[in-house]
DNA sequence: TGTACATCAGTGAACGCGCGTTCACTGATGTAC
DNA sequence: TGTACATCAGTGAACGCGCGTTCACTGATGTAC
């Protein structure tokens, strides 16, 4: 509604060059991201940036921000109480959801090297973003929550979080050369669709548990 | 012993280049690579590689192989037989063990967009090279292989072997930022320790399993 | 309400860089006779 | 055994590219008085 376009001053700079790297980052990666390239989708000249980050690592790091809090707000939308096994079931599949599509902000959230993960606001984030998970792996092992992420501390439930980080990896990299179909023609049948049975055997519920 | 150096042609510059490629993999990672640090490294001029592979692309694909093969020689190295709890254990563990020792090696092989997954030579050699693992993963699930990777349609599997993979990665990508120690101390403890009680969790014994 | 001026947030040009690839070339090798 | 010559596998210079960052600048904004 407010294209008086030609101003200047853009107003919000630093929001849409965060907006434009994410759109990049979602079309071709994170690798083939740039910072002129953000600043060009931003309609602004390429020295521009430097006004609002001191480096194309600190875009990145606000982008992956952004991409925990994205993800914190899909995990966290219309809780599920019935029981723990569901509860984490519906929390295993929105984050490989999310994963499927947005594979390259995914890749930015979870690959070294790109974000600074020591930075502040972005661990903050990202522990925000992920608490839904601890709070779900921990529920249906019945393992007290001491703190945030702490849970990560158990062997169990890290054992856990790899599994499900692991779908999700397969879900995003492919990783695997899986075929299916009649004689070897390999189709990427998306994870998401084959994740219920994969979900029901690796954490059943407390019923069937060790058939 | 042949360091008859100063001769006009190299000998074997292929090899020399997949050897110096992988070399710089393992120090920076496959993001840090570049074909013209390989013909440096390898003591040959940057336009010498392309008589050898078309494009970098194609070196990085026989680099990727070479990594299948290394990780095939690993994984079939002394076989473990006595059951098939443990020989998927061995096999886990040597698959982690791989992937914290070389993880720049291990995204190459396991990333999209690096190597050519496309190129028959490499899907033959991850073929071969992952064949070990299928069969530890179906033989603990007691499903018959019927052809080589088939086992990944099966679900209960592909979610197995999403859960060793996730281990890998999380040793390599150190995903997920896991604090240990008192007072939220941050300490990455390889992923490596842990792994026995991760497996002993995961993938429990015949006798305890449903405990 | 009007004006002087500091501050902010842009521009456009330029920097130096390393990259993949090409090109005409040349030195070494190996084969035919 | 010796020589002509095709072929192979290197060189070094150059190409055009996009990159992150810097610089002096300038237009717009907003505040003090």
């Amino acid at each position: 509604m407010e294209p008086q376009a030609q101003s200047y001053h853009h107003g919000n700079l630093r929001q849409a060059l965060i907006d434009a790297a994410r759109d990049i980052i979602e079309e071709v990666g994170p690798e083939g991201f740039s910072l002129r390239a953000a600043a060009r989708r931003a309609g602004v000249s390429a020295a521009a940036p430097a006004h609002h980050f001191s480096s194309v690592r600190a875009l990145l790091t606000a982008v992956a921000e952004r991409g925990f809090c994205e993800l914190g707000a899909i995990l966290d939308a219309e809780p599920v109480n019935e029981c723990e096994v569901s509860e984490l079931h519906a929390i295993a599949t929105r984050y490989v959801r999310f994963a499927s599509a947005h594979p390259g902000l995914f890749r930015l959230m979870f690959r070294e090297g790109l974000a600074d993960r020591a930075d502040p606001v972005l661990r903050e984030a990202s522990q925000k973003g992920m608490y839904r998970i601890s709070y779900a792996l921990a529920g249906y092992q019945r393992i007290p929550l001491r703190a945030q992420m702490d849970s990560a501390r158990h062997p169990v439930i890290l054992g856990m979080w790899a599994s499900l980080h692991g779908l999700a990896h397969l879900a995003v990299e492919g990783a695997v050369i899986y075929t299916d179909g009649e004689n070897g023609v390999e189709s990427r049948r998306p994870i998401v669709e084959i994740l219920p049975a994969i979900l029901a055997d690796q954490w059943p519920g407390r019923g069937q548990h060790g058939a």
